[in-house]
DNA sequence: GTCATTGTTGATCAATTGGTCAAGTTTTGT
DNA sequence: ACAAAACTTGACCAATTGATCAACAATGAC
């Protein structure tokens, strides 16, 4: 990283929607009709971006690597995104969506149980089918989200609150066990995300060679007996 | 990260114990009776070292700066350890002691609950205490565990089944319910650590401006409630 | 004291990096 | 067909990087 790099990531304050596209037509910004090779090479660039963003991290990827597996050269890239700090925006706003639509889904007039077995389900699925998007989104959050802090003491802020009155609702009305809402949802975040971001160590310790369908769903499976049931039996009464 | 870097990461199958110190005594490595002024410089080397990778990562971690944290000159870092990589190396290793060790307590024939308890709060304990120490060794993970690859497939992949194997016969004793041990102690990891490597999201989250004493206790309050009672309230029959 | 060992650093090097530019080629609207 | 806009790239630059070296200072055993 230069130093100049870490002076534009300690300014903070990143908007996450003045996308740092390069020229683009120059004159009308503001519809933005993105031509078809446009919109075809910036999807390119941003899934080579996210596989080298969660490799090697935001300093240990190298613009021309990231070029070079999208199928071009240094000089295109940056035809579209001016600096690599802008693919790395973009590559994290299109991985809030992902991060933040199961959440938004929890319903508050279902039963909690399956809303939460679902949450963890999608939350699961998630890390299943995009484990590259969560470790970009662990390493940023592990650097102190220079990028993300907006949304993350925002959006996500409002979100969160939002939804740990649904479970507090649940718990009034006696639905659920009283426990905290918020270190109930770490819990899941963390648990879940487990899967993708620390692979390497989940398949050591297993002694498989990947993480595939069947630990996904012991995973659940585990996950949710725990959650729901935890770990004390019920037909035996508390000794000494 | 230049491309020599990437080679050396890529070669795999680091050994741990042949720290890449530089010159010492030369003619007597075998005992290497340390001086008391190349204690203390490698100690103030790791302690700044481990500050900078977890903030920026391997890759963005510049020696100039470790060496200007530890208090000293580049060169005079390179003396103690000739390559970046044997720093990271040794701060890796230093870590692996505050890693293992709560794990390694767990007593068979003792409680499970207070047992579980025990290493629930030592882990997060560990978090609260070295929360820098824990973002290196997620990074270390999340980037693919290039270094430590060999300690997962090996001393830890045999601690965790030493344990697991702990965790069934309580099982099979009848004082915890029937659960994967391997995704229990999954999940206490996920749960516990995130707490020191996802703090900004936390802190965030809950609208405050740092992870105190407070959040802590409450997190290790929830935890425990979590995972030993669950969430399905005691006296409700599962309706429809 | 003395001298070999250990510790320290300014100056420097080669490699890699993010980013630019001018000069091209292709696509698109008409 | 043809011009304007969009797209592409080899060559290049300045900055930063990890690492080395020769020369110098401090330490410690005797």
């Amino acid at each position: 990283m230069t130093k100049a790099d870490a002076r534009l990531f300690e300014s903070g304050a990143v908007s996450l929607d003045s996308a740092g596209r390069a020229p683009a037509p120059m004159a009308l910004q503001k519809d933005a009709p993105k031509s078809r090779i446009r919109r075809r090479n910036e999807a390119k660039i941003l899934d080579a971006a996210q596989d080298v963003f969660a490799e090697r991290g935001f300093a240990g990827a190298s613009v021309d690597e990231i070029a070079a597996r999208a199928g071009m050269s240094k000089p295109n890239l940056h035809y579209y995104y001016r600096r690599k700090k802008d693919v790395y925006q973009a590559v994290l706003l299109r991985i809030l969506t992902i991060w933040l639509d199961p959440l938004e889904e929890l319903n508050p007039a279902a039963d909690p149980q399956s809303e939460l077995r679902r949450y963890i389900h999608l939350k699961l699925d998630a890390s299943r089918r995009h484990p590259t998007a969560s470790r970009v989104f662990a390493t940023e959050i592990i650097q102190g989200a220079p990028i993300l802090q907006d949304y993350l003491a925002g959006p996500l802020r409002r979100l969160v609150a939002r939804k740990a009155d649904v479970i507090n609702a649940w718990i009034a009305q006696g639905k659920l066990r009283p426990i905290d809402p918020y270190h109930l949802i770490f819990t899941i975040w963390a648990a879940t995300q487990h899967y993708a971001d620390f692979a390497p160590q989940v398949r050591a310790v297993l002694g498989i060679d990947d993480v595939s369908e069947g630990v996904f769903d012991r995973a659940e499976e585990s996950l949710c007996g725990l959650l729901f049931d935890g770990l004390t039996p019920r037909t035996s009464e508390p000794g000494d």
